[in-house]
DNA sequence: ATGTTC
């Protein structure tokens, strides 16, 4: 097991040895080494899978998931390499927006339970919680197919959004002909609510700013009032990594039959099932979108009727998906297919992907806490690149399972804590507030100074809750 | 994460 090589303070390498077809790095302390050692043995199984080029990457707050580490990168070769469900996770683009407003926390003190409430009576929550509308086939598949863009012209928000949203909130190719009818009936009903587990919708305000020139021109000041958004594609995601999952074990069974875990189970990305998934997988992104941009909507109007002002989207972020890029692999430009799960792109500045007004500061990267802990948005850099194909963690990273959680920790004490802390929370489910107590979790505060001591993302900005609604 | 154990 000791086959860790220490490269630098936060850099570990696995070199690869038997089956593992390149070196695994991993990017954190030696505390979270030691919290880790399931997570270690899948990101060398990650190494193994045929394609993959570079290295496998571990970022701060990798933890044990389906298959592949949550917190993990790996890219694959797009002519010889593979595409993985279990790569991207089974919430496919779970995500998290951040709505920027212009009020002032301290002169506004006794509005934010009013502001708490009635966007809690707005947006739907919790396990199952479904709309009060129903989509028809017709508008579904423009949704699936065109996501934030599709929702937008439908009257959920403004033209300006599209972009402050990574892939403008559309991505393809994504073919409404590549989801199963199960897959449509789940996720007609369910868009447009926020889910559970830990995914939550939060009222935030601007503690610390660590560069002034980047907050300003992300209009970040202290003392602001901003909102994020943790949600993902809801049952619609879910359903479609377990219908490619299973169609995988029957038709790929030959291309499977040797892998180090079942969980990774794989198809070539070229061949007609992957390029299948590779559509269903865009049709649950852009779902994603629809949906982080249809709360959008409501938070808008509960603003709206309590402050008479409008708010922005600052920028909207996907932490689980695979995406075709261009990458330098030894010095050679090439079409990789990224999979980043439980982690962010971070791209520096330049790129043609950024909105235009962010271009020279770097592309926002928005990283959520648990519940009662901070967040903090950052910005891509140049040295991102060279690390992990310009990615950067993507939260704190659990170190207690669920059900480890509901075992060890008090329902009390976490109220009690909040409360302490003057944060307001509203929930669907207690055992929800037990399941994502900040205990469980690792602290966001290291995950934050690692990734930007390391340099793959820099720390603009640190928000604490106020108010939090949670499934 | 999830109509919370395909």
């Amino acid at each position: 097991m000791n086959t860790l090589k220490k490269i630098s303070d936060y850099i570990w390498k696995i070199p690869k040895k038997e089956k593992m077809k390149v070196d695994a790095y991993i990017f954190t302390d030696e505390e979270g080494l030691k919290l880790n050692s399931e997570a270690l043995e899948q990101i060398k199984n990650v190494a193994s899978l045929p394609g993959i080029v570079k290295a496998a990457y571990g970022m701060p707050d990798i933890h044990w998931g389906y298959g592949f580490p949550i917190g993990g990168v790996a890219a694959f070769d797009s002519e010889n390499g593979i595409i993985s469900p279990g790569g991207v996770g089974f919430d496919i683009n779970c995500g998290v927006r951040l709505l920027t407003t212009t009020i002032k926390f301290d002169e506004n003190k006794s509005r934010i339970r009013q502001l708490i409430e009635k966007i809690y009576n707005y947006v739907p929550v919790g396990v199952g919680s479904t709309s009060s509308k129903k989509y028809n086939k017709k508008d579904f598949k423009k949704i699936v197919e065109q996501g934030a863009v599709a929702v937008i012209e439908m009257g959920f928000g403004l033209q300006e959004d599209i972009e402050y949203i990574e892939d403008n909130g559309k991505i393809m190719p994504a073919s409404f002909q590549d989801i199963s009818p199960k897959a449509f009936e789940r996720g007609r009903e369910e868009l447009g609510t926020l889910g559970s587990g830990n995914h939550f919708l939060e009222i935030q305000l601007v503690e610390r700013i660590y560069n002034r020139k980047i907050a300003g021109l992300f209009d970040l000041f202290e003392g602001q009032l901003v909102i994020m958004i943790h949600t993902g594609s809801r049952g619609f995601g879910h359903q479609i990594a377990t219908d490619y999952i299973q169609l995988m074990r029957t038709h790929l069974k030959k291309h499977n039959a040797n892998l180090p875990d079942k969980q990774l189970i794989n198809a070539p990305f070229k061949s007609e099932l992957g390029q299948k998934y590779y559509s269903a997988m865009n049709c649950a992104a852009n779902y994603a979108f629809a949906n982080r941009q249809i709360i959008t909507h409501y938070i808008r109007k509960a603003v709206r009727e309590i402050f008479n002002i409008d708010i922005k989207v600052f920028y909207d972020i996907t932490h689980n998906i695979a995406k075709l890029e261009s990458h330098n692999i030894n010095g050679v430009e090439k079409k990789v297919i990224v999979h980043r799960k439980g982690a962010t792109r971070a791209f520096g500045p330049g790129r043609p992907e950024i909105p235009k007004k962010y271009v020279d500061a770097g592309q926002p990267v928005i990283i959520p806490g648990d519940m009662g802990t901070a967040s903090y948005i950052l910005v891509g850099t140049k040295k991102a690149e060279e690390y992990a194909f310009s990615s950067t963690a993507h939260g704190a990273g659990r170190t207690l399972g669920r059900r480890q959680a509901m075992r060890t920790l008090d329902l009390a004490k976490v109220l009690k804590n909040l409360e302490k802390k003057n944060i307001i929370i509203i929930s669907k489910n207690k055992k929800t507030i037990i399941q994502e107590a900040p205990d469980a979790y690792k602290d966001i505060d290291k995950i934050a100074s690692i990734v930007d001591e390391l340099g793959i993302s820099k720390r603009v900005a640190r928000l604490i809750p106020l108010a939090v609604i949670k499934g």
